[in-house]
RNA sequence: GCGGAAGUAGCUCAGUUGAUAGAGCAUCAGCCUUCCAAGCUGAGGGUCGCGAGUUUGAGCCUCGUCUUCCGCUCCA
């Protein structure tokens, strides 16, 4: 484990080193868990995109993408679920070093009146047998009535507290209950905080007149609240599905693990629209599809694995993960969940707006049921990176860092460089690239020993070395070298097009797909 | 957010008990002309993360702060 994360600390130097990914604003010391891709990391994570949308748009011709803004109306996130969800009073116990949400802790308290309640219940049931009348008992028992005022004047006192969102208060009823951490047994607490995991601005130039907005935690939302617009303008027929990528936004508590979890992140979500009562299906049929997507790529089959979840959240019927294996650990990088009706109805209740989906076939209206497959571009690109690093011995106890790129994904697709910078091989060279880059991404290089220019591209996984040298003037021939093997075959300048269109062109891979 | 460790050139690092910064690689210019890096000459690049303090003097000591890594914690 301790050599893996070495080699991932030398991953992360090397996406540096080779302009794929910096860390953002670096010459003001960074900004946490925030991360700008380079002009290697920038065509890499295009390439990542275009290999999803185009499997998912091309590939099927009931899935139409959209693209919606990032500020959406505040109450969005209310139907969501996400205001709630996403706003917790957070406290640490200094001792134990754990940290527990303020309001559970207090409810947990809360339980434990009522578990003393009904213990002298039981206590009493036991000794009056028969004749035991509980409800008088607990109207009547002094020790019972004293409990439950104690517990009924928490209680109290804790929703206000929650009302008003009054952290200082939820602190001080944790000292004044005396709660003790369960772990360490002590009540030396923190401040109680609260953790916004949504990013908020405001909406409106003047201050007294602005609404607060806060950047979309989740594109899934501009989906469903457009659904309908598409359904209807699209004449699209269930089942049908609606992808999108963007950017999404989280304050997220712990940012780790470089791009693994960013504060500013991109998703490409798909969000499949089916009959009610037909959703598992279509969950069994999206987790195989996208795994098959991953698969393609030839990172390596062992690499994946599903995680199914037990305990699902509160819209979902069913949820699982493809995990992949990173240097740190298997690690999700896709969620492919059964959503049922829940976001819709929750859309349709708050906006007061009917968004049923009207079926011919069954001549009636129904709330749809959803399959959402949700993956983090940003967490492909590092799985992608993280498998294709390698750092090579070769005969003669040379070595190199190769990054096997899947070849349609790979930044520069070919190199094209003079052996020598004379006899006009230069102008040679040129007149290649000006053929090539209408087609490709094509570097031009002269400097330095021709060996030293393939270890420079095999570091920024370029597949394919086009070297010119003196014969080539004679016969329009040229040396392609190939990343991964280092073989060298002779080629006439009118095969290159097509030879490297193969293998780079991302056909190749979407035809895996069916 | 808590605890621990760290931050010196693009990268990897050295810097002795405090005396105003070095190496290798990389980059750039030139020479050489060579099909798998590390041949020669020269050049550029650092207010030692940032800010205070102690001191005649701080990369080194103290405090604060930012960032990163590890462990907790959290994770629609």
């Amino acid at each position: 484990m301790a050599q893996q994360e070495d080699v991932f600390k030398k991953i992360v130097s090397h996406a540096k080193e080779y302009g794929f990914v910096f860390q953002s604003s670096e010459i003001y010391d960074g900004l946490s868990a925030v991360y700008d891709y380079g002009q290697n990391g920038v065509e890499l994570k295009n390439n990542i995109k275009r290999y999803w949308w185009e499997s998912m748009t091309l590939l099927h011709e009931n899935i139409v993408g959209i693209d919606s803004a990032i500020f959406m109306h505040p109450t969005i996130w209310k139907a969501s679920g996400h205001v709630d969800a996403f706003n917790d009073p957070l406290i640490d116990n200094r001792d134990s070093k754990k940290r527990y949400r303020a309001d559970v802790l207090i409810e947990d308290q809360l339980a434990k009146y009522d578990e003393k309640v009904d213990k002298e219940v039981r206590k009493a049931a036991k000794r009056f047998g028969d004749s035991f009348d509980e409800a008088m008992f607990r109207q009547t028992n002094p020790r019972v009535a004293e409990t439950l005022a104690k517990r009924n004047a928490l209680h109290e006192r804790f929703a206000k507290a929650m009302n008003d969102n009054d952290l200082n208060e939820l602190r001080q009823i944790i000292l004044d209950e005396e709660i003790v951490d369960p772990v360490s047994g002590t009540r030396n607490w923190t401040e109680v905080r609260q953790f916004n995991l949504m990013f908020k601005t405001e909406m409106g130039s003047t201050a007294d007149g602005a609404m607060t907005v806060y950047l979309r935690p989740e594109t899934a939302q501009g989906i469903f609240v457009n659904y309908l617009n598409v359904q209807k303008t699209g004449r699209m027929r269930i089942p049908f599905g609606i992808a999108q990528i963007g950017k999404a936004f989280r304050n997220e508590i712990v940012a780790r693990q470089f791009i693994f979890r960013m504060r500013e992140f991109e998703q490409m979500e798909m969000q499949f629209f089916v009959r009610p009562g037909t959703e598992l299906e279509w969950f069994k049929k999206w987790k195989e599809t996208r795994l098959k997507w991953h698969k393609a790529l030839g990172l390596g089959d062992e690499k994946y694995r599903y995680h199914d979840h037990d305990k699902l959240a509160h819209y979902a019927n069913a949820a699982t993960d493809i995990e992949f294996m990173m240097p740190f650990g298997f690690k999700e990088v896709e969620g492919i969940h059964s959503r049922t009706n829940f976001d819709l109805s929750q859309h349709e209740k708050f906006s007061g707006k009917n968004i049923k989906y009207f079926d011919p076939e069954l001549n009636e209206s129904y709330t749809p049921y959803v399959i959402e497959t949700s993956i983090g571009v940003d967490r492909m690109f590092l799985s992608v990176l993280c498998s294709s690093y390698e750092e090579q011995t070769l005969d003669g106890g040379d070595s190199r860092v190769v990054l096997h790129l899947p070849e349609p994904l790979a930044p520069i697709k070919c190199a094209v460089m003079p052996l020598v910078r004379k006899d006009g091989l230069p102008e040679k060279a040129r007149e290649i690239v000006n053929d090539l880059k209408f087609d490709f991404n094509t570097h031009y290089e002269e400097k330095d020993s021709i060996g030293k220019r393939y270890r420079r591209q095999d570091a920024i996984g370029t597949p394919f070395c086009i070297t010119v040298d003196h014969q080539t003037l004679e016969d329009n021939t040229v040396t392609l070298r190939e990343r991964d093997s280092m073989a060298q075959t002779r080629v006439n300048i009118a095969d290159l097009h097509s030879l490297i269109h193969d293998r780079v062109s991302l056909n190749s891979l979407l035809r895996k797909l069916g």
